[in-house]
DNA sequence: CTGAAAGCGCTTACAG
DNA sequence: CTGAAAGCGCTTACAG
């Protein structure tokens, strides 16, 4: 592979020259030389080594993204809007799959950091686990001090987040929602405990509640995982307790898809049994049968912000918390309460019913 | 941020001893220097920078995967293969979605380039464009001479793919199974004219065709595009012609779902009127109303062989291609066709039916 | 077992 | 406008 030595000696300029000309630095060179060393490094099909560039400017131009989960939509979408704007700005985004586990998400860190990555981004939220983020703040102040940038685009053990969605709102939108179509008793998946954005979006339903002057009952909330097993899961808790429901609110897409599946499974109808309401807008929250009421985020513009804040911060520019909005969705999944609360009339049909 | 220089001068030794302490080489050093050596880099937090290495190695740990877009759920589990592989052997992944667009693929391919990525893998198809293939295949083996990996897990211009899916005879099953329902008169949603891999599941279309000893019609084949968008156009396509038809097969997931979609809004019931089969079995399929009956391909292996794939070649490992069966899944969209075939028996549901 | 030195491919003061 | 030279952080023959 050529280098720039070749090139130069190609053109019959020194390597500064050469350089000059090819990192279209605006030092001066003649038209005359400019025009042959272009020529050299066409001729040799030149292409600059990121590496060797990136060991002068301690830096290379990627930002890794940190995800859950890269085959969960959310988190696709969010990768997406991330390389939509390194795209434009010439990076190149490495995708780090956790899996929710500290020790690989720790390890990518470290693995960016040996890479010199220009910047991280948290797309996921963080947990609480002390001990990891004492060590993850470690690594991360390192990074920083660096030069790289560290954007968060979800709740963490270190703060709030750089840029992100407005959990809380959206959540208490869709309770307030499910209220004014008449229900009182609504039951809320609440996804991981150790999430910090789960906690958000649990408080959100509390604020929804509140703003009803509807009194928040324990009973109602299920810790979950953030996933649809989950989602059917929980369905399977409440039916099998003793607290009345007319609604499920779930803290994402995929409990609510999972919960929609089991309730399928188990003969109950949605919503003339009982509605039930997701959060995020996955795309296949409008595929399924019934369509799913959501919060609709904007994920993609998530993702490209989050970029935009680490041009700004690699830039040295002042930087300000962003919170975007989110958009209430309602589509088949939600209606009026039944006659009889859930699971008391299930109990009830199953005993009495027919079959 | 500690270099090699500062540990082993917080050690007390040369650099060289430091780096065949920290660099896990299996040069002999005795124990006490190895230990003070280890203990400096521990107090110094020590992070090997890999760009000095790359540049010694002309090659980064890093792999790229050029996708057509990372949130097309069968390329977020591709991508998840090669990550799970990827991740075991120390490598990072840079994903690049190329929109199908000749000019950003290239550009992707460039920038891999200049970072010395150690292989770049193509999830998606290769398009039939003589001018970007040329170029393309400048720089593909431009790297390959430079020790870089290309692997192909989808065919492309420059032949065959190195680990591959068996889309043909996928398909072909598929047919046959609709062959089995009773079917005669089924339709094809083909994908992109000029995409590789539409052709080949165009090519299972005739074969599944051909060994049920059925005619193939050319009216009976709809070119699209790959996603939800051109299903439900195809639909409209199918409709407004003249072509009796009892089931429409897809060339993808996505394209199904676009009919279904469609299909539904017309009122045109499934499988009842006609019946719908895809292609990928992406995590949708199971949970539209009716259930997707599909192939299901496996996707994320898919990616952990390609990844394995490029291991061995990095490696000098002698290579064969590789070709993975498909699993037919028959859910709720298809079943025996309808007495009266599409589009006739609508139009005269249409003129004669209530409402 | 240890170290001095060269070199990977670039960019950038510095001198002219 | 041009070039000689140093240096980014590492690894690896080579010498001892």
């Amino acid at each position: 592979m050529a280098s720039i030595t070749e090139v130069a000696r190609l053109a019959g300029v020194s390597t500064a020259t050469a350089s000059r000309v090819v990192s279209s630095s605006d030092y001066p060179v003649s038209a005359a030389t400019r025009e042959r060393v272009l020529e050299a490094a066409r001729t040799l099909d030149y292409v600059p080594n990121a590496l060797a560039r990136g060991l002068l400017n301690r830096r290379i131009p990627v930002v890794g993204v940190i995800v859950h989960d890269i085959t969960d939509p959310y988190f696709a979408e969010v990768v997406r809007g991330v390389e939509d704007g390194a795209t434009a700005a010439g990076y190149l985004v490495i995708t780090c799959s956790s899996e929710r586990d500290a020790e690989r998400e720790r390890s990518y860190v470290r693995l960016l950091r040996s890479m010199r990555a220009a910047a991280v981004i948290f797309a996921g939220s963080g947990f609480d686990d002390p001990q990891l983020n004492a060590e993850m703040g470690r690594h991360l102040a390192a990074m920083r001090a660096e030069g790289a940038a560290v954007v968060h685009l979800s709740p963490h053990a270190m703060g709030e987040p750089d840029v992100s969605v407005d959990n809380t709102a959206g959540i208490a939108a869709m309770v307030a929602a499910l209220v004014a179509l008449g229900h009182r008793r609504i039951a809320f998946l609440a996804g991981p405990r150790t999430l910090f954005v789960a906690r958000d979006r649990l408080e959100g339903y509390r604020r929804g509640l509140a703003d009803a002057g509807i009194g928040f009952d324990e009973q109602l909330v299920v810790r979950t995982g953030f996933d649809r097993e989950a989602g059917a899961l929980a369905v399977d808790t409440l039916l099998a307790g003793e607290v009345a429901f007319t609604a499920i609110c779930c803290a994402n897409d995929l409990l609510a898809l999972g919960a929609l599946a089991q309730l399928a499974a188990l003969g109950v109808e949605v919503p003339r049994d009982v509605s039930v309401a997701g959060f995020d807008d996955i795309s296949v929250a409008a595929m399924t049968a019934p369509s799913l009421s959501t919060v609709r985020l904007p994920l993609r513009e998530l993702g490209r912000r989050g970029f935009a804040h680490v041009d700004r911060a690699l830039a040295g520019e002042p930087l300000a918390g962003e919170l975007m909005p989110t958009q209430l969705v309602l589509r088949e999944s939600t209606g009026a309460p039944p006659a009889a609360p859930l699971p008391t009339s299930l109990a009830t049909s199953r005993t009495g019913g027919a079959r």
